[in-house]
Formats: structure tokens, C-alpha cells, sequence
RNA sequence: GGCGAGUUGGCGGAGUGGUUACGCAGCGGAUUGCAAAUCCGUGUACAGGAGUUCGAUUCUCCUACUCGCCUCCA
């Protein structure tokens, strides 16, 4: 069996995976917070354990990887985008959760094994909220309920900050019924008009990072193999879990393995509204950007390393994927993908590296050994994208005409005829290839159809 | 201020204690009426300084620079 190493950013080490149970191996990611379409940042964890669970899959069976990606559906941002729109809270997030869907599939992401929702779980999260309390880690002020950091020692371990350094570098406002700056939030009330849940201290609504602990737990239990997630989320978010989990259930270690990825940059900068860089998943779909050239330029770049989206990065990925697809397709789709990707993957998902496999294979023309990497790295399906296939245009009306300019030209040594036939064709998007077989002519990606009726 | 990541040939981007990354572009050649496509060949890069070592781009330390997070944006 493939050896599966993972960069742990508990240890901030690789290691060696070994998952508690082979036959259920669990992996946990952070999903979104559902007010408005998945920007092209929020892909990039998608692809990347997606790219791992079809790894785990892969290496331990179909039916032995469970991959929990939950939705928050509860959260400040939704209850104003609600109030601005006019509109329910609950049409948008129904409405959003399935963009979210269709735009990741577009990009081949297969669907987690579950993808529980934040209010499908408030009893659950109030229970654990109790427990917390129950125990000393967590105390009810004023409406709130707050974890205590100060009651768990090893809080900031993962992010590798002390409590006090970050209350000397803190910005926010501390409110004054905390008793520690660093306490966080498990409930907060809710004012009227707002969402809320009736509890043992008011009706209110949860803080963001209880949903996460509290659906883990009901799903992967106590202890779970992989929790993933942007690295953004490192402090607070994934700090704060452990310490919710941790303290509620201390048989449990939470996560074995935290795996982190790197931001996604545009053009070499951050990707934000002012700089006008930012864009979402449907924007660049439907701008003509295939799902599968996305996610090649995704995966063109190692997941711990900050990710640059250029144009110019795009228009490679298509002519690859382009002269890949037109290998593949000739293959059946039940080949295994060779070791050497597999262990490019099982290397800390170094899917540069595969894809420099598939190159190879490509250049080898392992038109089977291809399919079955590409199949593996999620780039092809049941068969090549459509937008890859050759254009259904019939030019065999024009492959006579050039070919017999052509034969007329080599008589007479004069080309003039077949080099204008030639420039126009080449204009209007086709590929003009003449040898001694013949004239052959191939659409290609700009092809207009409107030049090629001027010719006629 | 705190925490963390990074700096590789024209560009992108892996990796390694001593041997070719790979892709794109470029250059030379084959082929072609000329091209295109294809094929063959071609580039000796690793921020700077010090140290460890027989030997460092690869390990350690320092410096410079870049970037991210600390603000419930992945």
C-alpha cells in the first residue's frame, strides 16, 4: 500500500499517515459561509482536499473514506446581506449552498461524504455548550456564553502564539464582560428581528467555531485523522475548535493531522474588491474559462505555497489540456494510474509534480497510463470536455479546394493562391497542416465560422 | 509589535548533501514550396554573508527583501 505523507501543521512537519481506522479514515474541511457566490480564493481548499480525497480513496477504497465539509449557514454577514436584499435568510442560503455546489462541480470536485448544516445542529452545539460550562472552560455573561482560554494551557499551540503575546498585539475591542481579552464567543444573544434558538441562557445563536467542533463530533467522533482548511482559519478559528473540543471531550485528541493551505493571489497581488482583482468561480466560468483549466492552473501550484492566478498561467493550461484530452480519449477509462503520479500525490499532494508525470506520459504517448492520472487528479470524467473535442465543422469543402490550389501550385511554382488561401483560413481560427498525405484543416480555439463563410 | 511562509535559469514551478526536473518561451537542426504541427538537439539557475562538511542550491545561524495571518475574507 502507498505510503501517504502529510505536512502537519500541529508538528509543522511531514509525517507518515496512519489513519486510526483504515477502514473509516476521516477527514474534516472548514466549508463556507453561505451569503454570496464562491470567489476563486474559496476554490482553492475545495481542489486541494478534494485532490486528497480521491488520494484516500484511492489508497484505502471507495468506501472507506468518510469527508465531512460543513456549511455555515448562520452568521453575521448572512443576516445583513438578508436585511439589504429584503430578502429571507433562508432563500439565500438555500440559494447560495447551491451555486456553491454547481461551481465546484465545474471545477470537478466531487461532493463530500456529508455536508452538514450549521442550524441542522444548534441542540448539539448547545449541549456541548453546557458541557463546556460544566466543566469550567466556558461562563455566561450577559446574554454571551464564552470560552475561557485561560482554562485551557495549551491554547495558541497550533497557531504558535502564547496568550499574552497576542493580547499585547491585539486589535480588537475587548468587551467587558470577558473575562480574558482572548475569550471567544460559543453564544451570543440575538437581537430581535435576528435568527435565535431559544437556550438555557436566552434565545440567541451560536458563535462561528462551535458549529465545527460540534458537527466533527457528531459525525467523526471525538478523535478524527485529517482537519483541513485555508490557513487563515489557523487563528482563530481552527485554535478556537481545538480548545472547544479538546475541553469538552478529553478522551478525544480532536484531529491527528492539520493540514493548511496558502492563499490564492491574481496577477501577483491579493485578490480584493479594491484592487479589482476579485472574481468569482461563475465569473471566470463564464468568461469562457473551462472548470478543468482552473483547475489545472490550481493544481499547477503546491497547495503550502501562495497560489498566483494568471491569464497567462490559464491560456497554457488550455493548450496542455488540449493536446492531453485529444491522447486521452483514444484510451479506455479503466486503467490504474501509474505509481509514479500516485507517489507524487502521497508526498504531501505535490500535484505539480503529477502533473509533470502526466507530461511525461503524454510525451511517451501512454495514451492509457494519461487517462487514468488525469481520472485520478479529477481533470477528466466519463470523457473529455466538450470544449476540447474538435468542432463538429465540416472543411473538407476547403481541404479540396487548398489541396487542389496546391497541386497546381507545385506544378507551376506559383504559390500565390494557396498562401492567401492559406493567410485567410489561419485568420479565421484553422489549423492548416499540409504535407505529402494531403491538407488537413483543425478548428482551433479562436475559430470564427462567420470569416471562413467570407471565403466562399 | 507577535506568529508563520517564502526568495531557484527569460517566465512559471518541482526537487536534491556530490549526478537531467518538468512545462512554456528562445535558439540550432530535421521536415515543409513557405509555414503549421511533429521530432531531435540545446540552456548548467538556486537572494547575500558566515558556519558545519571531503563537498551545500539542499543542513545551521545571521542579514536583506517579499508575502500571509493576528480585523469571525478560504
Amino acid at each position: 500500500m502507498t505510503q501517504l505523507r502529510l505536512h502537519n501543521t500541529a508538528t509543522r512537519k511531514a509525517e507518515d499517515f496512519t489513519p486510526i481506522d483504515p477502514n473509516n479514515v476521516r477527514m474534516y474541511v472548514c466549508g463556507p459561509t453561505v451569503y454570496d457566490r464562491a470567489h476563486l480564493g474559496n476554490a482553492r481548499p475545495v481542489l486541494v482536499f478534494d485532490v486528497l480525497y480521491r488520494l484516500l480513496r484511492h489508497i484505502y477504497g471507495a468506501d472507506h473514506v468518510t469527508y465531512v465539509r460543513n456549511f455555515t449557514d448562520v452568521d453575521d454577514k448572512i443576516i445583513a446581506r438578508a436585511a439589504e436584499a429584503g430578502r429571507e435568510i433562508d432563500a439565500i442560503t438555500t440559494e447560495t449552498t447551491r451555486w456553491y455546489l454547481e461551481d465546484m462541480a465545474a471545477l470537478g470536485a466531487m461532493e463530500p461524504s456529508a455536508m452538514p448544516r450549521a442550524t441542522q445542529y444548534i441542540p448539539q452545539m448547545v449541549a456541548m455548550i453546557e458541557e463546556l460550562i460544566a466543566k469550567g472552560n466556558a461562563y455566561a455573561a450577559e446574554g454571551h456564553v464564552l470560552f475561557a482560554v485561560d482554562s485551557y494551557a495549551d491554547y495558541g499551540r497550533l497557531s504558535g502564539r502564547s496568550v499574552d503575546d497576542m493580547i499585547a498585539g491585539a486589535r480588537v475591542e475587548v468587551a467587558p464582560y470577558k473575562r480574558n481579552p482572548m475569550d471567544f464567543v460559543l453564544w451570543k444573544p440575538a437581537k430581535d428581528g435576528e435568527p435565535g434558538w431559544e437556550s438555557p441562557w436566552g434565545r440567541g445563536r451560536p458563535g462561528w467555531h462551535i458549529e465545527c467542533s460540534a458537527m466533527s463530533y457528531e459525525l467523526l467522533g471525538a478523535t478524527f485523522d485529517i482537519h483541513g482548511g485555508g490557513n487563515d482559519l489557523m487563528f482563530p478559528h481552527h485554535e478556537n475548535e481545538i480548545a472547544q473540543s479538546c475541553c469538552a471531550h478529553p478522551g478525544g485528541s480532536f484531529a491527528n493531522v492539520w493540514l493548511h493551505n496558502e492563499m490564492l493571489q491574481v496577477e501577483g497581488k491579493k485578490m480584493s474588491k479594491s484592487l479589482g482583482n476579485f472574481f468569482t468561480v461563475k465569473d471566470l466560468l463564464d468568461k469562457g474559462y473551462p472548470g478543468e483549466v482552473i483547475r489545472f492552473v490550481m493544481l499547477s501550484t503546491h497547495y503550502r505555497r501562495p497560489m498566483d492566478w494568471t491569464e497567462k498561467k490559464a491560456e497554457e493550461a488550455e493548450k496542455t489540456l488540449r493536446k492531453w484530452y485529444a491522447l486521452a480519449s483514444s484510451a479506455q477509462a479503466d486503467g490504474a494510474p501509474p505509481a509514479a503520479v500516485i507517489n507524487a500525490l502521497a508526498d504531501d499532494l505535490n500535484t505539480h509534480k503529477a502533473l509533470a508525470e502526466c507530461h511525461q506520459l503524454a510525451a511517451a504517448q501512454d495514451a492509457t497510463a494519461l487517462r487514468a492520472s488525469l481520472e485520478q487528479l479529477g481533470l477528466i470524467g466519463e470523457e473529455a470536455p466538450r470544449w476540447a473535442a474538435e468542432a463538429e465543422v465540416d472543411l473538407s469543402a476547403f481541404e479540396t479546394r487548398l489541396s487542389d490550389l496546391r497541386m497546381e501550385a507545385m506544378a507551376s511554382k506559383d504559390f500565390t493562391g494557396v498562401d492567401q488561401l492559406k493567410a485567410a483560413l489561419i485568420d479565421a481560427g484553422v489549423e492548416v497542416q499540409m504535407s505529402k498525405v494531403g491538407v488537413s484543416l483543425t478548428p482551433q480555439a479562436g475559430f470564427d465560422p462567420a470569416k471562413l463563410e467570407a471565403l466562399k
